[in-house]
DNA sequence: AATGTTTATCGTAATATTGCAATATATAAA
DNA sequence: TTTATATATTGCAATATTACGATAAACATT
């Protein structure tokens, strides 16, 4: 007993909650700002704009990227990061796609 | 060690990562869905439709609830919860300023 | 080849999450 | 008031996450 039964949910819903989960952390909101900011990324510039340490920084950035929420590429020495735009139109998608339910709703409560 | 340094990042940072948090589990996603379909919920319906307890069920819509995504009023015997639709247009709002910023990038990698 | 720089991984400790049975609480029905 | 029904909370065990220092790996520079 523990362990999430991630087997009894459709693929949908785990991948949704795969991607919400990656970013159900301050740290890794940070590296997505911080990504946005900059564009062009190196991983040492993300280490010095957290209050982080590089190990940290590096596992919360393989998490990004488990969750297909960034990409990477070798840039000689160092990586260069990108955010994923199929995964910010995934989440798009369904967040709009509960928008507009609520919209065709009359909420019981409240 | 082992604890997030939430107090290290922006308010705006841990409020989304708060509603991520929440949104990180498949069967959260699963209880959204459900609460999507039948707008007029009772929790006990949710524990019939879901492989989980009935106590591990009640746990998640604590934690939706504490993340604002889902608010509840008494009903008799009976809870009726319903999606809250501000955290539903908090994250769009969020997804949707990543994409702009996106569109008026060139990315580097890939 | 030797050194420095950058990122990833390993090992470990602290904390948090997940899930369930058992129990408590609260309202409805009898 | 007693009983049934519905939801919440507690206690516990298993697992996962978070964070860091130390170390490894990979490349650039000298």
């Amino acid at each position: 007993m523990g362990a999430s039964k991630t087997d009894q949910f459709t693929s949908k819903q785990n991948s949704v909650a795969l991607i919400a989960k990656a970013l159900g952390h301050p740290a890794r909101i940070a590296i997505i700002d911080y990504l946005l900011k900059v564009n062009h990324c190196i991983c040492g510039d993300i280490v010095n704009n957290l209050p982080l340490s590089q190990s940290t920084v590096s596992q919360h950035l393989r998490e990004l990227k488990n969750a297909g929420l960034i990409k990477g590429s070798i840039e000689g020495n160092a990586i260069c990061y990108c955010i994923n735009e199929k995964a910010i139109d995934k989440m798009i998608d369904y967040f709009e796609g509960i928008s507009a339910k609520l919209l065709a709703q009359k909420n019981c409560c409240l």
